[in-house]
DNA sequence: GGCATGTATATGTAAAACGCACATAGAGTA
DNA sequence: TACTCTATGTGCGTTTTACATATACATGCC
């Protein structure tokens, strides 16, 4: 949020609040293995498919980083291909590894879509105190 | 990932995995101002609250550094309470701007778990390709 | 009194993640 | 030649976050 913005006391109503992300922490990779266990491919095709799961802006730096951390961890691993018309590309296929990291994220992702419904069910379910009785509670 | 585990072929299977943590990027806040929005409360108390929303295991000085960021964008104010019995108390209340920020995320948050939907249904709903087909891939 | 325990808030530091800008280069085409 | 599209990368600063550590009040117990 920025503060000028929010001196008014309503606070701002624009598009622009600071540091909401809904997506967790690395989630390129979970995205990235799922691409490539269906088949294998490159930095760049991979940048286009990511853009469906949340990635329409997508900084190819960030991308490509990411790939080699992957890679030097063991769940992915690439082949550089010079054959195609074009710059050469640098192919990447799943291991038996980042299968089991695939999975393994899977069910954390589980867990946090329950936790996340938890938290609609308090956002809408239940509405908020009215001003009265969050008085109350606040002298309490 | 460990290397030493991944150097095997099929990789790690025990619960240590490196880096997967699926909650977003600063889950705690929303979850701050939820719990506010239903009664003010303390910061000894919310970490209590936060550890039904996947945070079971919360360090004190980020819940704390990120209540006094709050504060410092105004989507909070406190009051010393000195009052009651035991250590005093920095007693939170979520402000007009704070429950604006706290749509945005909820409409954040509601965009995201389709996005996680739609993760799913190719993770679970699309079987990866048998070894045949994926070879025949790779050389396109 | 002295000491442990529970409550309550806070800082210091360092690593990791991330966005943004920028660099490089092959291939086709006007 | 110059321009554009494809393709891969590095440098750098900010933000987020985990972990360790510090402080202090209140209560009960010996």
């Amino acid at each position: 949020m920025n503060n000028e913005e929010s001196k008014g006391g309503v606070g701002p109503r624009g598009a622009e609040f600071r540091g909401v992300e809904a997506r967790p922490r690395n989630w390129l990779v979970p995205v990235i293995l799922l691409s490539l266990r269906e088949w294998n491919s490159y930095g760049y095709e991979l940048m286009e498919r990511a853009a469906a799961f949340g990635f329409e802006a997508m900084n190819p730096g960030t991308l490509y980083r990411t790939l080699r951390q992957m890679e030097k961890e063991g769940i992915v691993e690439s082949t550089w291909e010079t054959s195609k018309g074009g710059p050469a590309r640098r192919m990447y296929s799943i291991t038996d590894a980042g299968r089991a990291y695939l999975d393994f994220w899977a069910k954390s992702l589980e867990q946090y879509q329950k936790t996340m419904e938890n938290f609609f069910r308090l956002y809408t379910g239940r509405p908020p105190l009215a001003d009265e009785e969050r008085k109350e509670r606040k002298g309490e």
